[in-house]
DNA sequence: CATGAATGAGGTTTCATTCAT
DNA sequence: GATGAATGAAACCTCATTCAT
């Protein structure tokens, strides 16, 4: 006798989980799955691990993915307002965009566990597909400045901005991955002014006389 | 799922297979798991599709990681054997580079399979693990340009080479996963100049009287 | 990612397993069903008691009941042949439906495990969607004596030969379940020649001159 | 599901409901229990169906079986109050017995979703080791009637009470099961008096002077 | 030597029952 | 005093890997 699922449009959603038993719930998730792919990772272990029922994550997160999706959404929560907080006051537009890097690239030092999920345990794929990849958000902080900074010619204004955060996003993982793979013996944001100002000589505008 | 496979010396190799039959089941291999991710993508599947019993895979490579880098592997000595072809006879370092890069990403064009599998599909953190991840002919390539390119002045000499590379990786890495992202609407190689000169920019030496 | 099931048209069938796995598996299940009801029966530990995996019973019984129905199909093999060799050489009518009813019962009382499935553990409407509910064979043997004796006259014309079989089965079953009620103190068969005399007047033609 | 109650005193009784909710809740189990077998019988949407809350269920009743049983012991009342009822001023013993197995299958076939627990969709024993199966009300009235049988002597004085009504329920039973089985296309008390005839001639005094 | 059967593990789903509010 | 959230258990299903033939 085959169960035919029900399908009722999941009528919860972690919010309606007590903060206290989700932060243990998602901080447990972030250590189980940062420690191994994703697929050799166990939901059973999370529950165990937090104290929660596996049934319960289950109702609240509807799946696997779910659950570490939505983990690292909350994550990122704290990424995107603490950028908001460190931009506040900083007027020159280099100086907003060195910000926002170092506080990403700091950001997956302190929380090397998000960083691990996103770019080596995850298939990258998956997170692409999942509503939570697109970030608005975080993003739009980023398109904000660099937009800005086309329109009063600090930066190349022949290049999308999108080619802008390909360098940005693809320096930041590649770097956090090699920082993982070589065993995080220095600090990721070792060297970070070195590169920065490549990176920044990368976006901003050749044209001399707007140097 | 959780089973960890047998590390022993493993008395068969894919050397052993009849070339036929490896480049069937290493070209089923490429098709079954670039279109799903690792976990998801199935070892049968590839079996049935090649035409092979699915423990004659276990017999030659080993496990289900043995089996996807090794014809990873496979189709990267295309790519070594053809950026060491194309750079022949081209001296200016700037447009070695370049050309670096461009078969690089034509590469992936090309053969868009070998990149989901690489940058969305199989956890990055498996490949950095894999024995294969390393490409050292590959990036040997690379490597001797950049070197080259400190040592006569054209390159930021105070940068060491490996940040060059994170450079260049990390943008062909996320490029190619936002085309894909994106729906492969344009050419991958669209804006190549653009984005190379970029690129160029960022590890080109600073200091004028090189230029 | 809910997965979607294969429904290949399910290629294994209990009769690839080796007969010594199989029977060691049904009688397992037997075992394990006739001790409590249905759904408080374990699959899990009709597969610990036979020393199978788990998944070896679904894959080739399909599910809980394809198992528990499988089964008792096998052990109503046994019944239906003994049946039919304890009726060779008896010829008169009675003699044959009285050997006939007194089989069933025996095999009961021998094999009170699977009475236990087919009337007590089981819900009954289970077992009546089943398509081994219809015991063709063994129905069939009843059948037929049953129509002899209507021809020839002993046993009543003018009632449709379900009837017959609805007061012998209902009589076989709620027997059945008393003796196992009242906890089994005495034979199943015991009485048997006195109920027998009841059924058989029940059924018989009671028109005088055919007594 | 494998969870025992707990059989401690439970302080509440189903008589502490308001009539009007009580007979709300105990005709939506009887719908749904009837529906499908005991074990896919959902709790939850009989109180669904009864617009109480699930867990009141368990204050009242203590569990799905106290439930069911309950609320099969409520619909009995009718059945014992009408078979008294019915045999007013029935003074001849057959017609007595005719009248009471007529009521019997009449609030049957009136009341089919009962017939489908007690026989169906609850597994026999699960109902044999509840107290309501006793019925002894309802048992009592049989009893008397096939008891004074036997004094008077129209009935086979040699056999035990209990036998005849093995024959009688064996056959209600039977005979509803397969009522149901076939699909309920005609009347359950179809043939009534040719079964009832037969049933006569079973348990009647086969001794030709009490004829 | 190649094959496929058996295993173990874990995702997904559902639900009776318990527990805390 | 009624409610629903949490739990534990088990069905169902799939697959990498091992093992025996």
């Amino acid at each position: 006798m085959k169960r035919v699922p029900k399908k009722d449009a999941r009528p919860h959603s972690p919010n309606q989980l007590r903060p206290e038993v989700r932060n243990r719930l998602e901080a447990a998730a972030l250590e189980v799955f940062s420690a191994t792919d994703f697929h050799r990772a166990s939901i059973r272990e999370v529950a165990r691990k937090a104290g929660v029922s596996f049934a319960s994550i289950y109702k609240y997160y509807g799946s696997k993915e779910g659950l570490i999706f939505s983990s690292l959404d909350s994550a990122f929560q704290g990424l995107s307002d603490r950028l908001i907080d460190h931009l506040q006051g900083i007027s020159d537009l280099k100086e907003r965009l060195r910000k926002a890097v170092w506080v990403e690239l700091d950001f997956y030092e302190r929380h090397p566990d998000v960083g691990q999920i996103l770019f080596l345990t995850v298939p990258f794929k998956k997170w692409m597909e999942d509503p939570t990849f697109k970030q608005e958000k975080f993003i739009n902080v980023y398109l904000e400045v660099l937009r800005r900074g086309q329109r009063n010619g600090r930066l190349n204004p022949n290049v999308r901005p999108g080619i802008f955060l390909d360098f940005i996003h693809g320096l930041v993982q590649w770097r956090f991955s090699m920082w993982i793979y070589r065993g995080q013996k220095e600090k990721l944001t070792e060297n970070f002014d070195q590169v920065f100002e490549m990176l920044w000589r990368a976006i901003s505008n050749p044209d001399p006389e707007n140097r």
